[in-house]
RNA sequence: GGGUGGAUACCCAAGCGGCCAAAGGGGCCAGACUGUAAAUCUGGUGGCACUGCCUUCGCAGGUUCGAAUCCUGCUCCACCCA
C-alpha cells in the first residue's frame, strides 16, 4: 500500500467534498497502520441499461481505491430501484418492474466490469437484506428522519416551489442507501454532488447501530456532450461506456471546449501538469480534444482502436470517406424496368433515414451525393441508376455501398 | 371530502370556430464556414412513390358547410383548502 501522502494525493484528484475531511485522513491513517484496507462503498440502482462516462466518475474512483488495496463494495440496488432515486431530479422517476430491474441488474454487472475489478470486488444485493423486512422495521427506520429535513433538500424544494409533487416513497430512499451502509460497514461512500445528502444519513444510521460512520466522498457531475446539462440517458447527451470506439471518439470531439478540462481530470489519468500543457492557450483545442478522446476510448476499446478511431475522425474531417463502407443490401425488385429507384426510396429502403418525408428534405438541402463523382443529387423526384457497388452518402456521416440481391 | 388549473407534435409551450400540419423555444437533421460531430450563420423538422392525398392537438360521442378550438360523457394528472 502506497503511503499516506501518495494515497490521499490520487484519491483527492477531482473530487468535490469530502466530508469530513480530518476522518476521511484518520480512516486512510489507520489501515495503513493496522494493514487493513477500507470498505469503500458505491450504489448503483439498476433503472436503466447503458452505463455512461457520467457513471465512470465515480466508478474510476472507487477503481483507484481498489489499485491502493482498498476493498471495492458495489451495492446493487435492485430494491432502492423499485422506489426509485429523487436525488437531483425535477420529476418522480418512473416505477420499475422487479423482471425489468433484475435483467439490467445483470448488464450493469457486466458493463461496470469494465472499470472495476469485479474479481477483487464485493457485490451485494441491497433487496438481500430489505426483501426481509417487516413494516415496523421500516417505521424504525422512518424515525431518523424529519419532514423539515427532508424539504429542505434542493431537489424537494424545487418541486415543491415548481408545484411538482414529491411522493413519500421518495423520502424513503436516502434512508434505505444509509441502511445498506450499515448492513456492510462502509467506511467511505462514493457518490455525485447531488448524492451528499443521502451519503450523510448513513452516517446518522451507522452511529445508531454503534458504528463509526462513514465519510462521504463526493465527485463532481459530469456534464454531457452538449457542454450545459449533467450527462444522462434521457437527454441524450451521453457517451456510453459500451459504445463503439468511432462512436466514442466522434462524441468526444463534439463536447464544447469548455468542459475539457473537466473531462481529463475526472475521466483520464493524464497527470495534472501534462492537461495543463495542452489546456494552455495556444495549442489548438482541436488537438486538445483529440488527446481526450483517444484517452478515454483507449480505456474501453484499447489503443489501437483509439488511434484507429481518431484517424478515422480526422479522415471524415476532411471530407474523405471511411476505411470501411458499411454494405446495405437492397432488393432488386424496388427498381423499375431501367434499374432506377426514385432517390427518396432509394434513401429510406437503405435505412439511411427513417421516412421518405425527410429523405426528400434532405435531398433538396443538398444533403445527398452517389458515386464515386459524390454526384449531388437536389431534386426529391430524381431517378437513380443503382448499380451494385454504388455508394451513396446522406449527409456528412452516412454512408452505404449498395448490394443488390 | 371541497375548490382550482391542466392534458397540443421528440420535449417545453402558444393557439380558443375557417387564413392550422398547428406560433415560439429547446432538441434533432441538412447546408455554409473551419479548429471538429466546437462556435457562428442559413434552412428544415407528422406520414406518403408528394404540384396532391392521408393521419394528428388525452379518449368516446355530438353540434356545424367547417372543430385543436363549442357541447356531452369518460380517463388521467397536478396544486390548494380540510
Amino acid at each position: 500500500m502506497p503511503d499516506l501522502d501518495e494515497q490521499l494525493r490520487i484519491l483527492r484528484r477531482g473530487v468535490e467534498q469530502i466530508v469530513p475531511e480530518d476522518e476521511f485522513r484518520k480512516k486512510l491513517e489507520r489501515s495503513l497502520h493496522a494493514n487493513r484496507p477500507l470498505r469503500v462503498k458505491y450504489g448503483i440502482d439498476p433503472t436503466g441499461i447503458d452505463v455512461h462516462l457520467g457513471h465512470t466518475v465515480p466508478l474510476r474512483k472507487l477503481r483507484q481505491f481498489q489499485d491502493l488495496g482498498h476493498t471495492a463494495i458495489i451495492i446493487i440496488g435492485n430494491y432502492t430501484a423499485l422506489v426509485g432515486d429523487p436525488s437531483g431530479r425535477d420529476e418522480t422517476r418512473t416505477k420499475l418492474t422487479e423482471a425489468q430491474v433484475e435483467a439490467n441488474a445483470r448488464d450493469y454487472l457486466k458493463q461496470v466490469g469494465r472499470i472495476i475489478d469485479l474479481d477483487r470486488a464485493e457485490v451485494h444485493h441491497n433487496g438481500d437484506w430489505f426483501s426481509k423486512w417487516s413494516f415496523l422495521k421500516v417505521l424504525d427506520l422512518m424515525r431518523h428522519m424529519t419532514l423539515g429535513q427532508m424539504s429542505a433538500r434542493e431537489d424537494f424544494a424545487k418541486r415543491i416551489a415548481a408545484e411538482k409533487p414529491v411522493y413519500l416513497h421518495e423520502c424513503l430512499y436516502p434512508l434505505m442507501q444509509g441502511w445498506d451502509s450499515v448492513e456492510i460497514r462502509a467506511d467511505v461512500e462514493l457518490g455525485g454532488a447531488e448524492q451528499l445528502f443521502s451519503l450523510l444519513v448513513a452516517r446518522d444510521l451507522q452511529q445508531s447501530q454503534g458504528q463509526e460512520p462513514q465519510v462521504a466522498l463526493t465527485m463532481p457531475i459530469l456534464v454531457g456532450t452538449d457542454g450545459v446539462r449533467r450527462m444522462g440517458k434521457s437527454l441524450g447527451n451521453y457517451i456510453g461506456v459500451a459504445e463503439t470506439s468511432e462512436n466514442q471518439f466522434g462524441k468526444v470531439m463534439s463536447i464544447p471546449d469548455e468542459p475539457m478540462r473537466q473531462y481529463f481530470t475526472l475521466l483520464t489519468d493524464l497527470p495534472m501538469p501534462e492537461i495543463d500543457v495542452l489546456l494552455a492557450s495556444g495549442v489548438n483545442p482541436r488537438d486538445a480534444k483529440e488527446a481526450l478522446g483517444k484517452a478515454i476510448v483507449s480505456q474501453y476499446h484499447g489503443a489501437v482502436a483509439a488511434e484507429q478511431s481518431a484517424a478515422e475522425f480526422r479522415r471524415r474531417a476532411a471530407g474523405e470517406d471511411p476505411d470501411e463502407i458499411p454494405d446495405i443490401a437492397l432488393s432488386a425488385d424496388k427498381l423499375d424496368a431501367e434499374g432506377r429507384v426514385p432517390a427518396p426510396i432509394l434513401i429510406k429502403e437503405l435505412k439511411l433515414d427513417s421516412s421518405t418525408s425527410n429523405a426528400r428534405r434532405v435531398i433538396e438541402q443538398g444533403g445527398f451525393n452517389v458515386g464515386p463523382e459524390r454526384e449531388t443529387i437536389s431534386d426529391p423526384k430524381a431517378l437513380i441508376y443503382v448499380s451494385d457497388g454504388l455508394i451513396v452518402r446522406v449527409g456528412k456521416r452516412k454512408i452505404a455501398r449498395i448490394r443488390l440481391v
